[in-house]
DNA sequence: AAGACGACCAACCGCCGGTGA
DNA sequence: ATCACCGGCGGTTGGTCGTCT
């Protein structure tokens, strides 16, 4: 049982504050300073808890904060500290100048996040994903351009414990196509390893068209640094997770990957999820 | 024109740690 | 050691506004 809230008395008003009540604190906190929140409200003639006072203060009124919107550098400067620092908003906050822990993590959460997940990096770990496209990279070299050792699929089954399995199928699924030669995959599966008739149905509207189409969209001939800096208003991962309704569940962490369990000639292919789209895409066209 | 929808963000809520009685 | 109080924190909510259909 917790502490019961602190405003939860009656006559104490909630909700967006009136210029007024601003002026009122604004006047109290320049003539007698910060603090004594819980007496605080009393005393500067506000219906307010002193909880809300502070919170007010402290987001909004206070007379350093710098508004507008966040800058490159700022925006960076986040990046790099949550990687370093996690939802420590506080934390974070106390290094840019001007900016409140709660504006930060709007900031956040309504842009920043996004903007990783569209890059294919994990706003959590700051690592890429091992994604579909991973997948489809791997399955690509190892299929298309087989060699006898490498028709044998019970490798990728490897894959299994990293990756949802419809996913898996996924990638494969669409790689029977590209490859015009659906048989092959079709062997040495067991039963279970089939898809199920609902998810066949998510297949159905994620054609190879698709990935045709994403790969046109890609370079063809991509020098590093495109490939390590996707586009900020295309990136292909988030097209493949729209089309088949996936969920970042679908997906793990590529530092979570035991690249020791995989087959050597996987592994060489996972460097990084961009390297691998455009591989993939290479080996499409 | 209007309703639906999504993005944004101020404000709230519950919890936690520090402190003093 | 225990309790109450206080300030602070991170997660979540809900109102507003712009865009889309």
């Amino acid at each position: 049982m917790g502490r019961a809230p602190c405003c939860d008395k009656d006559g104490l008003k909630k909700g967006p504050w009136t210029p007024e009540e601003d002026q009122k604190l604004i006047d109290y906190i320049q003539k007698h300073g910060q603090g004594s929140w819980r007496t605080l409200p009393k005393k500067a003639g506000l219906a307010r808890c002193g909880k809300s006072c502070r919170l007010r203060w402290t987001n909004y009124l206070r007379p350093d904060i710098k508004r507008g919107r966040f800058s490159f550098e700022e925006e960076e400067t986040i990046i790099q500290l949550h990687s370093l620092l996690g939802n420590k908003w506080s934390a974070i906050a106390a290094r840019l100048p001007g900016r409140t822990d709660n504006e930060i993590k709007n900031y956040w959460n309504t842009h920043i996040r996004k903007r990783l997940l569209r890059m294919g990096i994990d706003p959590v770990t700051h690592t890429h994903r091992l994604d579909l496209l991973d997948l489809s990279a791997l399955l690509t070299s190892s299929l298309c351009n087989p060699t006898p050792s490498q028709f044998d699929l019970s490798g990728l089954l490897g894959l299994e414990p990293l990756v949802n399995r419809d996913l898996l199928m996924m990638a494969q699924n669409l790689l029977s196509s590209q490859c015009q030669n659906p048989n092959i995959l079709g062997q040495g599966l067991p039963e279970q390893q089939h898809p199920t008739p609902q998810f066949q149905e998510q297949l159905s509207s994620f054609q190879v068209q698709q990935l045709q189409h994403i790969s046109q969209r890609l370079p063809t001939c991509p020098d590093e640094a495109q490939l390590m800096q996707p586009s900020a208003d295309f990136n292909p991962w988030q097209d493949i997770i729209t089309q088949a309704n996936l969920s970042q569940n679908d997906f793990v962490p590529a530092t979570s990957v035991n690249y020791e369990s995989l087959d050597p000639s996987f592994t060489q292919l996972i460097p990084t999820p961009t390297m691998c789209a455009a591989q993939a895409a290479r080996d499409i066209a």
